[in-house]
DNA sequence: GGCGATGTGATTA
DNA sequence: TAATCAAATCGCC
């Protein structure tokens, strides 16, 4: 489900409504996520904490309490990260209830359970493994084709597997790759080194483009991706070429194509991205 | 009803 | 560098 501009969704949407709540009471339901939940360690570091920020990298979502440690979230395929009313009419796969002040309690919420809810303390976070490794936020303005262009020139994988590389720039998965070198008018499997430069830097437009474009909207919501308040987005309406196998190109009405790489599907149009 | 597909990322060969 | 897997659900035949 949740690429950066569904993770950046949900981010907005907490800041407005859980900053300076205090957290009072932690129930775990169910611990079996990508990685285990410590729910004593939860029940231990959590309660009387502050809620003082909400912030995002890569498709981590982090919420800083004020002992400084922080909470690490990621909602994996299916996760949902909502504010709700205080109830204990409990749903199917609602893994993690935090009760907050003023009635309200943060749900997590995630079927396919290949999320991540952890608690770290300031030293655990600063040396937290998955985190070091992450490339650059695509949207940052340090972000350029010009300072990206070394790693793609030496890249031996095609263009899309790259886009997809967290270590390279994060945040960009399935969805946003495949919209952005429609519009880029890149084929998919194309080598990353046999791109030009100039190539390359109308990509990384698309790509900054097309994430934009998707927070602006809310996010894409295929299944059931939801927002922090439980709305879907709207950006699967704009959507060009991702899922749209066998449907005509919107520029050329050629057929949109379907080709797996690394096990994920690839669309695109066979005429406006030659290979 | 069954089967193939699914927005992620770690692990393995 | 790329297939495999984790697991539940959805949509199509």
């Amino acid at each position: 489900m949740p690429e950066l501009p569904e993770v950046e969704t949900v981010c907005r949407g907490l800041q407005q409504t859980i900053l300076g709540k205090r957290i009072q009471k932690v129930l775990v339901r169910e611990t079996r996520l990508r990685v285990p939940v410590n729910s004593k360690r939860l029940e231990k570091l959590l309660p009387d904490e502050e809620i003082l920020n909400v912030s995002r990298r890569s498709k981590y979502i982090i919420v800083h309490l004020s002992g400084q440690q922080k909470i690490l979230v990621h909602l994996g395929m299916s996760g949902q990260l909502t504010v709700q009313q205080h109830n204990e009419d409990f749903k199917k796969h609602d893994h993690i209830i935090i009760s907050i002040s003023d009635g309200l309690q943060l749900c997590y919420h995630d079927p396919r359970r290949f999320g991540l809810f952890e608690v770290l303390t300031e030293n655990e976070f600063k040396i937290y493994p998955r985190l070091l490794t992450l490339g650059l936020e695509p949207l940052d303005k340090k972000t350029t084709a010009k300072v990206t262009w070394p790693q793609v020139k030496k890249s031996k994988k095609p263009i899309k597997n790259l886009l997809m590389d967290a270590n390279f720039i994060v945040g960009v998965g399935n969805i946003y790759a495949n919209e952005a070198l429609y519009f880029a008018q890149i084929h998919p499997q194309k080598m990353a080194n046999e791109l030009t430069a100039r190539q390359w830097e109308i990509l990384l437009q698309q790509v900054q483009l097309v994430l934009r474009n998707a927070i602006q909207l809310g996010g894409t919501t295929l299944n059931d991706f939801v927002n922090s308040t439980g709305e879907s987005g709207y950006f699967q309406l704009e959507l060009a070429v991702y899922g749209r196998e066998n449907e005509p190109c919107k520029i050329c009405k050629e057929k949109i194509t379907r080709v797996v790489q690394s096990g994920r599907s690839s669309f695109f149009c066979p005429r406006c991205q030659a290979a």
